[in-house]
RNA sequence: GCCCGGGUGAUGGAACCGGUAGACAUGACGGACUUAAAAUCCGUUGCCGAGAGGCGUGCGGGUUCGAUCCCCGCCCCGGGCACCA
């Protein structure tokens, strides 16, 4: 008896871990068979919960992880507490460059390698205490999934969404392969950092250009974390301006052929003193004279040769060649000369520009080198049409040196001369967007096989939606060589099949498709993870989507989101799904970082969770790691800190236990009342540190002393505790004899605003801004009182010093001052 | 260069809408309990000063009765974008 109650009574979270984790394994906490999806979706409390879905790495879940689900499980906890029907899923992300190259450097297949890593995450992840439905996880690698990725991939190619050209590409000659611009970080390969080279590859493309007017409106409404927009909208990249065609004949002036530019600034196209062409441009046969020929042609070698870091650093000096040819201005009428100059990028805009060296900084440093007329068309304030320009000018004033146009507001201007042109037949207003079709062809192993046949007589045609899955297949010789060509292309056996429109022999496709398809769609399947027949049934769905909160990290900020985003754009277009925008709310969290430092392998200042674990217990782990920081900020992992969250559980667990029916002290309901009040809004928006900053307060008030605190105390601090230590909330929530889970829905604390403050406010008396003196009064009091009462005080005497108090300021309840001077 | 964040005690971090700067926690110091340690509990802990008081939120100005918060001009740190015409 004797030794059950030692371990009755002290706080063994090692043991109340075990036990709720087997407990809710049996029981399916929060795990839902499909009916009970149905249902629920139906009965107007479902809350979809989603996190982003891991890599499921070698080295195991890391911190940055575990910080990231715990933040997003308190958030579903919280959900269901309040009543609501939480779905909150988990899977894994686990094709790719990352697994293959890690597959290859280890010498593990990747199809025996991710099967450990899952279970090993899996495992992992149950020891942390997430609430996940374990009945609806994903694998991208399972056929099961990528069948609808393929699917995916054909609803796209039907819409016409889905396209193959040849492209110049970002290649990586370490990874061998292809990679998105959104994968190339600073010239260099997002993975291995060697500099990205250029190569003209035919590729698939997804046309997610035509979308960027919607990615970039919908902005406005859908509620994401600011920042998250903020590099959405950025990398939409929107430019408004014109379109203007610069004709090559100066005779005829017809408008055809031209050298055809965007620009932003049609304002100041009287200062366009030449023209610059990208080297590749197809116009630069047609314009080159026989003189130039030469130096034009080095010039393009030169350049071709030139890998795309050097060819995009800004602060080397500009280079180019004259080709001879010249265009006509469409407002001067003058004849310009036409150089080519790797300043200029053939993929944005048109390939070339009007160049306005008054007014454009590269511009002016290239005519400066190569000598060019330099002309002032806009005067900046305390400027005029004469006015020396010693560096180009950008910004806003009049125009000058323009002929009808002097005079005008460069704004004004922007839009008249655009009119003027367009009438002419030379210009139209146009709109650019720097986003770029999505490349997703992949030249490696590790990916779902783009579902695509090449037939001799019938062309390219898809495969046919019932063949689905074309299953990757196991092969040995997965190691991406330099040629270009994906691993599948050495393996006949598999790419020659037959044609399903005339029964011939057709080709696969041999390319896998890019990682970000697979998690561009994942939050559609995850009700419908069981289902054969669809990619997503239609009435789970409508119960269910879109995804109540998403949260997850901002370096997918873009892509990711991105690519979630217009996937399910083009479901809603095609009629699959009643929504267009996947996620209504989305928050980034912050990153965890370890002594100031980011945490890295080569740092050696990796945190591993499973230490932290045993010896604290997940609960602790969980509390700590979100009493960090902000949790949209992120944190510093020091070790000492985490004595504090464990102190806390300890003290708590004792509090619990100790407790004695008895009234509540008057003090303890009012702190009780705003303690629930702090902390349901803190949790709510995401603000775990001060939540728990709170209970901690609260903690401290109910055992002021050392005194046992009263049951009626406790019971609610366990509820608002137990999203951040499920384990532990459970366990004294059985100890203190109610029956279920404390998880049951509906049982969230309430609170009366009326009785979570004091009768008795402490009043600040200033004099002329400064503190003089404090003092109690009761709440409510009206200014009359609280200046008297201020006024009787010596020490604020001594300040006023027999002054005349000119004027009172008086906020309700917490301060007056006095001014005297 | 541009766009986002951020800069507060020894440390991680609090502070509603312009109204007590430093909650909560760590660390440190002192004390109680203990043979001792751990745990627990109590107290102190921004700086200067015996005190009264003065000074304090990256720096310099400003607005205000009052500024960590708003405005102007800088510095530094983190992240994103970048010859995008």
């Amino acid at each position: 008896m004797s030794d059950q109650d030692s371990s009755t009574n002290a706080y063994a979270p090692a043991e109340v871990e075990r036990k709720w984790q087997a407990r809710w394994a049996e029981r399916g906490t929060n795990t839902y068979s499909d009916d009970e999806l149905r249902r629920l979706g139906r009965e107007g409390r479902p809350f979809y919960n989603l996190m982003m879905f891991p890599y499921p790495s070698a080295e195991g879940l890391h911190v940055g992880n575990i910080y990231a689900f715990t933040g997003a499980d308190i958030h579903g906890r919280y959900r269901r507490l309040r009543g609501h029907d939480v779905f909150e899923p988990i899977g894994f992300d686990a094709f790719g460059i990352h697994s293959e190259n890690f597959a290859l450097k280890t010498g593990t297949h990747p199809m025996e390698l991710i099967p450990r890593n899952i279970a090993n995450f899996t495992r992992q992840l149950k020891r942390v205490g997430f609430m996940y439905d374990w009945n609806h996880t994903v694998d991208t690698t399972s056929p099961t999934y990528y069948r609808w990725t393929q699917w995916l991939f054909l609803q796209l190619y039907k819409a016409g969404l889905a396209v193959k050209k040849e492209a110049p590409v970002n290649w990586c000659p370490s990874c061998n392969t292809v990679l998105a611009n959104e994968q190339v970080v600073g010239g260099e390969c997002e993975r291995c950092g060697t500099p990205v080279e250029l190569r003209n590859l035919s590729q698939w493309f997804f046309r997610i250009t035509e979308y960027a007017p919607r990615l970039l409106e919908n902005l406005s409404w859908i509620d994401w974390s600011e920042t998250t927009k903020k590099a959405q909208e950025n990398w939409i990249g929107k430019s408004e301006g014109a379109h203007v065609r610069f004709p090559l004949d100066p005779d005829s002036r017809s408008p055809d052929p031209a050298v055809e530019v965007f620009t932003t600034r049609p304002d100041t196209i009287y200062g366009a003193t030449y023209m610059v062409l990208a080297p590749e441009h197809p116009l630069v046969e047609v314009l080159t004279t026989p003189d130039r020929r030469e130096e034009v042609e080095a010039y393009r070698q030169r350049v071709s040769a030139t890998d795309l870091v050097t060819r995009k650093t800004t602060d080397k000096e500009k280079t180019g060649v004259f080709t001879g040819g010249r265009a006509v201005n469409p407002a001067t009428g003058e004849e310009i000369p036409v150089w080519i100059a790797d300043y200029v990028l053939m993929e944005y805009g048109t390939g070339a520009i009007m160049a306005v060296p008054g007014h454009d900084e590269r511009d002016f440093e290239f005519a400066r080198k190569f000598g060019l007329p330099i002309r002032r068309v806009i005067a900046g304030p305390g400027q005029d049409a004469s006015t020396p320009l010693e560096e180009a000018y950008v910004g806003p004033g009049v125009l000058v040196n323009s002929a009808g146009y002097d005079g005008l507001d460069w704004q004004v201007a922007k839009k008249r001369i655009t009119a003027d042109l367009q009438a002419k037949g030379v210009a139209e207003p146009q709109v650019n967007y720097r986003l770029h079709d999505w490349c997703i062809s992949r030249q490696r192993y590790w990916g779902p096989p783009i579902p695509i046949l090449y037939c001799d007589t019938c062309g390219t045609i898809p495969v046919p939606e019932d063949q689905l899955p074309v299953v990757l297949p196991f092969v040995e010789d997965y190691k991406p060589d330099e040629s270009g060509i994906s691993p599948l292309a050495r393996h006949e056996e598999w790419y020659v099949t037959e044609c399903p429109g005339c029964g011939g022999t057709a080709r696969r496709e041999t390319d896998v498709s890019d990682t970000f398809l697979d998690s561009a769609w994942y939050f559609l399947r995850y009700p419908s993870a069981g289902n054969q027949a669809l990619p997503f049934d239609p009435e789970i769905t409508r119960g269910w989507l879109p995804v109540d909160t998403y949260i997850g990290g901002n370096e997918h900020a873009v892509l990711h989101l991105l690519y979630a985003r217009f996937v399910t754009m083009v479901l809603h277009d095609l009629g699959h799904v009643s929504f267009e925008e996947p996620f209504e709310r989305f928050r980034a969290h912050g990153l965890i970082i370890k002594e100031g430092a980011k945490m890295s392998k080569s740092r050696g200042n990796v945190v591993v969770p499973d230490e932290y674990i045993d010896q604290y217990g997940a609960d602790t782990f969980r509390t700590y790691l979100m009493f960090l920081g902000p949790y949209q900020e992120g944190g510093d992992f020091r070790e000492a800190g985490i004595t504090g969250p464990f102190n806390f559980l300890n003290r708590l667990w004792d509090a619990v236990l100790s407790a004695e029916e008895r009234p509540l002290d008057p003090a303890v309901e009012q702190k009780l009342h705003a303690t629930i009040w702090k902390v349901t809004e803190e949790v709510e928006a995401l603000r775990f540190n001060t939540a728990i900053a709170a209970m901690m307060e609260y903690l401290n008030v109910v055992r002021a002393g050392g005194r046992r605190a009263e049951r009626a105390a406790v019971d609610p601090l366990l509820l608002m505790v137990a999203p951040f230590a499920p384990h532990l909330a459970e366990e004294l929530w059985e100890r203190l004899g109610h029956g279920g889970s404390i998880f049951d829905a509906g049982r969230w604390p309430s609170y009366d605003p009326a009785r979570a403050v004091a009768d008795e406010v402490e009043f600040v008396v200033q004099v002329n801004g400064k503190v003089r003196a404090r003092m109690r009064m009761p709440r409510g009091i009206d200014e009359a009182a609280a200046r008297e009462a201020a006024l009787a005080d010596a020490n604020v005497q001594r300040f006023v010093d027999g002054g005349a108090v000119r004027k009172t300021i008086f906020v309700p309840d917490r301060l007056v001052n006095l001014v005297v001077r």
